[in-house]
DNA sequence: ACAGAACGTCAAGCAGGTTGACGGATGCGC
DNA sequence: GCGCATCCGTCAACCTGCTTGACGTTCTGT
């Protein structure tokens, strides 16, 4: 191999473009299905509120956000009906965020697209390379970052 | 290994914490090595220079913005001293962009930083699957697109 | 020669993020 | 109990990066 031969592509470089590229599918082929309104930020919501409410205080770690941008983030999506806010009745300094039914039903979509997406790029690569892939970036993230898959964003 | 039943994870966010892993590792270590004003779009137009100078009008193809984008950032890099802008001899309403010295030595810094961290990527996963992963992303982002790695924007 | 296209910039605005500061609620030491 | 540090969420101001629309200048095809 010679010193500066050929330097392949940074890897930073094909995280954005893949990144990108899924995103961007997404984000076109949700309007052709009746959610014309969500903005991309919406999506990592969704993910964090799958599986159970929330308090708004730990959105942050979830997301790698500060508070305030979390704060900000829930604000538009209740208002566009795809979260409910209420209050902790066992302390009335926090809030309980949730997923509306509406925001259920988005999550739905947004899983449904991107298994097309993905399936698209099974038939381009081979499923079980895909596979191999996704499993390598899931070991070499958590491993890189102790041992769990870490925030989108580091937490500053 | 993780339990089959439950839905993988999206590929789109794991893109996503790849992505920040390594710019955010990227710009904790330049400041270090003597390079403080590095915006993080800075790197995607060093990239663009890399091999020959371009004309502006070829930076948004290039990147996947819009040339207003482009015309901004690209002002902000000459302000720095990274990038020299001059007029076109051979046609007054196009300007040429280069790197500049400072440019090209902050651009190899860059890729030394890159290495280094994909060296830590290569002892957490093996660097033969390592390499598998960059070569299938390679493969599946193009053969997606057309053929050719298609442009990037920068995320968040 | 002249209409139209192309190059780059100016201006206004949005999305998403930051830091700093703050009021209300909590809970712990005493 | 009480007092005070701490926590929760929001407000405010600001920054980066990107968008669309409009525009002056320059080139090009006919």
């Amino acid at each position: 191999m010679g010193p500066v031969s050929e330097p392949s592509v940074p890897l930073a470089r094909l995280f954005a473009i893949g990144y990108r590229s899924l995103v961007d599918g997404l984000h076109e082929e949700l309007p052709r299905r009746g959610w014309p309104d969500v903005r991309p930020a919406f999506g990592f919501v969704l993910l964090a509120l799958r599986d159970s409410p929330a308090s708004l205080r730990d959105l942050p770690g979830m997301l790698g956000t500060s508070k305030q941008a979390v704060s900000k983030l829930v604000e538009a999506m209740v208002a566009a009906g795809y979260v409910e806010r209420d209050a902790d009745p066992d302390d009335a300094r926090a809030k309980r965020v949730q997923l509306s039914d509406r925001g259920r039903q988005l999550l739905a979509a947004v899983e449904e697209v991107y298994a097309e997406l993905e399936r698209n790029w099974a038939a381009a690569l081979g499923e079980e390379r895909l596979q191999a892939l996704r499993a390598d970036l899931v070991s070499v993230l958590s491993a890189t970052s102790g041992g769990r898959l870490p925030a989108v964003r580091a937490v500053g």
